[in-house]
RNA sequence: GGGCGAUUAGCUCAGUUGGUUUAGAGCACUUGGUUUACACCCAAGGGGUCGGGGGUUCGACUCCCUCAUCGCCCA
């Protein structure tokens, strides 16, 4: 059979992804095994892959197909999010492009557009993650704003209210005059911004040409201020306390209070107070009972009560302000000043803080659940090092804004009364009923309700979405709570947290077991790879030029849990040459004329009886990772053992003389250990295992290595595994014999061992072939004009026939010797300390002995060595 | 301003409750090798006073304190 020197992943990747569909081996039922569940963090429903998606979605599809081969019922559950406040900008911005206004659409209008904007762009990513061999039971495809989900948020937000955990009210929010729509905390990023500090004259009222001076970032909010503020325990100013003074332009007077929030240090340690602006001084506002006057409109431009500068945005005036108050004698410095503006996470406005009528969730108790659960374990985090994290915010919760100005998104379902009264209720119908009820005035109909305009927060319906997924009546109860969630950590309080809330809100335990949170895709200099920057490669580009394969396992071999990924084109193509090593190794395996009537000589027995053990080893040790969730080190196990111990050990044991044949059974052992690497890839590496291991033997219709058994391990023969170590250390110092001597591999050597009583000679057979011995022979005493070497305690000779240059010999002996020194040094200082003996461990002290013998032996070895020498 | 975390080879990172490590891996690098599965290869090799200082301990990369630098989160 020929077989191209290169595997092509392009020829394979979509053949075997139809073939895994079409054989339905994505699908989950509940039965009678074990359930496996992983939901996706639903990517929203308009946006591209990138490569944050890459690594996130590689990493839930080795866990997923691993478990499969485990056994278990494996399901991972694919969908998108609406993205409320995302979607809904775009949309925006494309009717922009269009001419058309949205403030001159209906809501029905635009919901229109919006729709046809999902359909069309929709799924899209779903399709991109097919290519990565994503395996998603596809037939669970789930949207947020689907019927099901809608339901289950609307009929949440009705228990919610009816448990007295929402409440309606006017607080602070963070508003984006953007999007004209309230935004939560965590939409809010803050950016650090070069600004100026504006030192401002206030006027004391009555007297002729005395002044207080504050300092503020913001000159144009002047217009709102209601008080100015000092410290109580500021002496400097005590003479101010009960005086009044105006504000600049306006006149106004205000009163001058007294707060122990005021910083005495920064600014003037006068402060004035915006309440309607500013969070900290709507708070003294409230312990002042101060009034609060609202000078901007939802859209950023100053409003009537402002008096001056009406109908500009707040930024024009900022500019404009300051020659007016120079003019009017106020300004009395300005400084530069760097500090941080909270912006929109969406559509990058300056946010106002402002007030206005909003919906609230209650979060402490649902908070205080929530963190006992990650505190506890019960919810395990990957890496712990999030907890704290977690912990930080969690203590610090407030409630949770959960109402949008928007139309994109599931409204809320609140029905009002032209009265002003309203109902909460699943339908319109049942607020009828229940206005009803309660007006008793049964003639009410749904033409006297009114529904609340303003959506739910987009995080209202993600939050539900471990439950959500499942058909409530046959299936909750098999998958939930689930396994395994993948995620990013930067979205561990708006999404992470509050799916721990609302498992044990609404279900009575968590959502998931474990939480693997990956690190952040950057760009080799460290920044976060963005379609901004442009500095994110294309990954459907990459799987062309690499292959799936081929990128899975770059973007694994350095992205610890928690860790950032530097990603570089150099990762994926390491895992392209992977990808193309182990095609080789099966190109050769399957090039073997086979001859089943030679005898299986002694040197491939050896190198069975430890690939075998090998194996086990690593079996064991690729569950330890998993069990800990070290994904990457998982893979460099197999990775190392496929290359290093495999190919270039096993591999190169067995292999016959050059065009000579291979006898049976070595055939069939080396196809066995074959199979158990590639299953043990499988999970990293789907695509090329799967070609591989369909042509490797003879498999039915309807077979694959998704559905095959993950390979287990035997009880570990360690002491033979640390037999092999030991010859590979004897060709390995033959090799740099060769080197140093420039003796040509194809130039056989005569090798001599003392090895004394305890010498194994387990691998012997292997130790001829690979260093290409011609004959071995174990002496007891040293050779004489040989070339030596120590592995171990054992020491080798290869006759050199007087070639043997002394000096570099010696060199070479006294260098060790020192090595050997220093170790025994050390070692005996440990030794020597009876403190050390007496409070150590017995098994401890046991090794620490087993050393000094070791050690000892070999310099007696090499101080004998080196005498003979100097001779 | 508050909190969290990091700092180990040129780069990216391991080092799993302090003791098989005078520190490991991958990549990169140097040298040698190819009619023999693979140059997307093989072999050998160089390279680190574990960020600085102090402490606890018989023993510290590992625990504590402190300083420096960087990153992230929150206000």
């Amino acid at each position: 059979m020929e077989i191209a020197s290169k595997y092509s992943p392009n020829a394979t990747e979509d053949k075997w992804y139809k073939y895994w569909m079409d054989k339905g081996f994505f699908k989950s039922e509940p039965d009678e095994r074990e359930p496996y569940t992983i939901v996706i963090p639903p990517p929203n429903v308009t946006g591209v892959l990138h490569m944050g998606h890459m690594l996130n979605n590689t990493i839930q599809d080795i866990l997923i197909r691993r478990a499969r081969m485990m056994g278990k019922n494996a399901c991972w559950v694919p969908g998108t999010d609406h993205a409320s406040i995302a979607t809904e900008a775009k949309v925006v911005n494309r009717l922009k492009t269009q001419g058309i206004d949205k403030a001159d659409l209906s809501r029905d209008e635009f919901l229109n557009h919006a729709w046809a904007w999902t359909e069309e762009h929709g799924g899209i990513i779903l399709e991109q993650l097919k290519k990565l061999g994503a395996s998603c039971d596809w037939d669970r495809t789930c949207f947020t704003l689907d019927e099901p989900r809608s339901k289950a948020v609307i009929d949440t937000f009705v228990t919610l209210y009816e448990k007295g955990l929402i409440y309606r009210g006017i607080r602070m929010v963070n508003w984006d005059p953007e999007a004209l729509t309230a935004v939560s905390d965590e939409e809010v990023v803050y950016k650090e911004v070069h600004s100026k500090l504006y030192y401002l004259n206030y006027k004391i009222e009555g007297s002729e040409d005395e002044f207080v001076t504050i300092a503020t970032t913001r000159p144009e909010t002047i217009l709102g201020d209601t008080a100015v503020c000092i410290n109580p325990n500021d002496e400097r100013f005590a003479h101010l306390r009960g005086k009044r003074v105006l504000v600049p332009l306006v006149n106004r007077s205000i009163p001058i209070i007294e707060d122990e929030y005021v910083d005495m240090e920064f600014g003037t340690g006068c402060l004035k107070i915006t309440p309607a602006h500013d969070i900290n001084d709507y708070e003294i506002g409230m312990r002042h009972n101060l009034e609060s006057i609202d000078i901007l409109n939802d859209n950023g431009t100053l409003s009537e009560k402002a008096e001056l500068f009406v109908g500009k945005d707040r930024f024009v005036v900022r500019e404009e302000i300051v020659p007016e108050l120079e003019k009017a004698g106020n300004l009395l410095k300005v400084e530069n000043y760097d500090n941080k503006v909270g912006c929109s996470e969406r559509t990058g406005a300056v946010i106002e803080p402002k007030l206005s009528t909003q919906w609230f969730l209650k979060m402490s108790d649902m908070a205080k659940v929530a963190l006992d659960a990650v505190m506890n374990d019960e919810v395990k985090f990957h890496p712990a090092k999030f907890k704290n994290v977690y912990r930080h915010w969690m203590e610090n919760v407030k409630d949770w804004c959960i109402s949008r100005q928007l139309y994109w998104g599931h409204r809320i379902p609140v029905f009002y009364l032209e009265s002003g009264e309203f109902f909460v209720a699943s339908t319109i119908e049942d607020a009828v009923e229940k206005a009803k009820t309660a007006t008793g005035n049964s003639a009410l109909t749904v033409a006297d309700l009114t529904q609340e305009e303003d959506v739910l927060d987009t995080w209202a319906s993600s939050w539900l979405w471990p439950m959500s997924v499942f058909d409530q009546n046959n299936e909750v109860d098999y998958y939930y709570p689930t396994n395994d969630l993948v995620t990013g950590h930067d979205i561990i309080f708006f999404w992470v947290a509050r799916m721990i809330m609302a498992g044990y809100e609404f279900k009575g335990t968590f959502p998931f077991r474990n939480v693997y949170f990956t690190g952040m895709v950057r760009d080799k200099q460290g920044r976060k790879m963005s379609k901004q920057l442009g500095n994110s490669p294309d990954p459907l580009d990459l799987m062309a030029t690499y292959g799936a394969d081929g990128v899975r396992v770059g973007m694994l071999l350095c992205s610890p849990a928690g860790g950032d990924l530097l990603f570089d084109e150099s990762l994926p193509e390491q895992g392209r040459n992977f990808a193309n090593k182990i095609w080789n190794a099966f190109r050769l395996v399957k090039g073997w004329e086979i001859n089943n009537s030679i005898e299986q000589p002694e040197y491939v027995k050896q190198a069975i009886s430890w690939f075998d053990a090998k194996l086990d080893q690593t079996i064991e040790i690729v569950n330890d990772h998993f069990s800990k969730y070290r994904i990457s080190d998982a893979l460099m196990t197999v990775y190392t053992v496929f290359w290093q111990e495999f190919s270039s050990w096993y591999l190169e044991a067995i292999k016959p003389a050059y065009q000579q044949p291979l006898d049976g059974a070595t055939y069939k052992a080396t196809v066995e250990f074959f199979d158990k690497m590639l299953r043990l890839l499988h999970p990293f590496m789907p695509f090329l295992t799967e070609e591989i291991w369909q042509t490797l033997e003879d498999r039915k219709e309807g077979e694959s290595i998704m559905v095959s058994d993950m390979p287990v391990a035997k009880p570990l023969n360690a002491d033979l595994l640390d037999k092999f170590e030991i010859m590979k250390e004897a060709v390995g110092g033959i090799r740099t014999i060769r080197k140093e001597k420039n003796i040509p591999m194809k130039d056989a050597l005569n090798l001599d061992v003392l090895g004394g009583e305890n010498y194994a000679a387990d691998f012997d057979a292997v130790l001829v072939k690979m260093a290409n011995i011609r004959e071995m022979t174990m002496v007891s005493e040293k050779t004489e004009g040989a070339v030596s070497f120590m592995a171990r305690t054992n020491e080798y000779f290869v006759p050199m026939d007087g070639m043997i240059d002394v000096e570099a010999e010696l060199e070479k002996l006294r260098k060790e010797l020192a090595h050997q020194q220093g170790f025994l040094n050390g070692v005996m200082k440990k030794l020597s300390n009876e403190r050390f003996v007496g409070s150590a461990p017995e098994a401890v002290v046991a090794k620490e002995r087993q050393k000094q013998a070791d050690a000892e032996a070999k310099i007696k070895t090499l101080t004998e060595s080196i005498a003979r020498l100097e001779k």
